[in-house]
DNA sequence: CAGTGCATGTAATGAGTTACATGATTTA
DNA sequence: TAAATCATGTAACTCATTACATGCACTG
């Protein structure tokens, strides 16, 4: 239950928004972290509404909802926040891949591996673009979206290196792979 | 549709087994990169079975019902590996709280922070146990378990040290936030 | 023969995805 | 006035979680 926190905080945030509004700041800003698709968000903030932690402030030319949070609805954010546990869902679709990788020759698990890379420096390139143009709205935002922001640069910087790291080892593994002409990873035009 | 595959691999690694010996493997084996209920499985087990990929090798003492991947199988793992591009689902508890940590005091915050760092050490401290005694039954389970392993054991470590930063970050902050001082009229000087 | 572990299943509910549907307003 | 954008919603489906239900077989 926590694309409904998501939703809370960030109307909390924005001080009111409509659901098309928060739905672009769900993409701008929380792509790192959070991910709700357009169905779930107009689901959610009429389920929010029913439970009294949202109101309707405003209502706009196009059939538009300007959401503002209620007393209710801040006291339930902060209650989430310090009381409720957060829990650890991991599910890696490539570490789930990588598991199996005995299943494929050695040619085509060190493939998968490189591409893995490569797709990676290209999201690292893309987050590069993204730091510069972003206006977060408040302070606390800012101070915080940094934080988490700085936390994404971690998490590809480590991942990336344990790449290089896994192909060495499938290298010593299995060492005539060496001499062989790149297939199709690995020539990516890199960014910065 | 991912636990099918996890399911499908470990039963080709295992050479056959039962609904209940795949659990505990998964448990086992794959806590860090995938998780899977009871019902779960046993649901997607049949659901195996009726789209043929898997079969009833032979059936045991308490209604068990010893599995084995069968070639279309087999193929559904190998095309799965390598023709479907694995897709990144972001979602993380720790990191949506973090946005919104800006909503409660710096010392709540802080003490967010610190107690997630806690908890990470505690998980460091059991993966450290876990290394010492999993038995790998193959030795392809064995050696890209291994680099799994050890992508647990970097991605906690970046977690950790990127705690120890964010609290820097916050004290910097706000730097009275040991012994509190009844007057705040403007500090808050603006960093960047 | 009681307790533990083995072994499988179902039902209800909630979370998440994809696709479709509809219409108003702005702007070029 | 056509196209783009704003704006919300619903239906069907799959995936995941929790709880409940049942019973056999081994072990002490």
């Amino acid at each position: 239950m926590s694309l409904r926190h998501a939703a809370l905080g960030l109307l909390v945030e924005m001080d009111g928004a409509s659901g098309y509004d928060l739905l672009k700041m769900f993409e701008i800003t929380m792509g790192n972290v959070w991910q709700a698709t357009q169905s779930q968000l107009y689901g959610e903030l009429n389920k929010l509404t029913a439970d009294g932690f949202i109101e309707v402030a405003s209502e706009g030319p196009r059939g538009r909802k300007e959401y503002r949070v209620t007393e209710a609805g801040r006291a339930e954010l902060r209650h989430w926040l310090l009381d409720v546990p957060p829990k650890f869902v991991r599910r890696d679709e490539v570490l789930l891949r990588l598991f199996f990788l005995g299943q494929v020759s050695p040619d085509e698990a060190a493939g998968f591996v490189r591409d893995q890379a490569a797709a990676l420096d290209r999201r690292l390139g893309e987050l590069g673009e993204l730091e510069g143009n972003i206006d977060w709205g408040d302070e606390n935002l800012s101070f915080y979206g940094r934080l988490a922001m700085e936390y994404g640069k971690r998490f590809m910087a480590m991942r990336r290196e344990w790449y290089g790291w896994v192909l060495e080892e499938m290298a010593e593994r299995e060492p005539k792979m060496a001499e062989r002409e790149p297939k199709m990873a690995e020539r990516e035009p890199k960014k910065d």
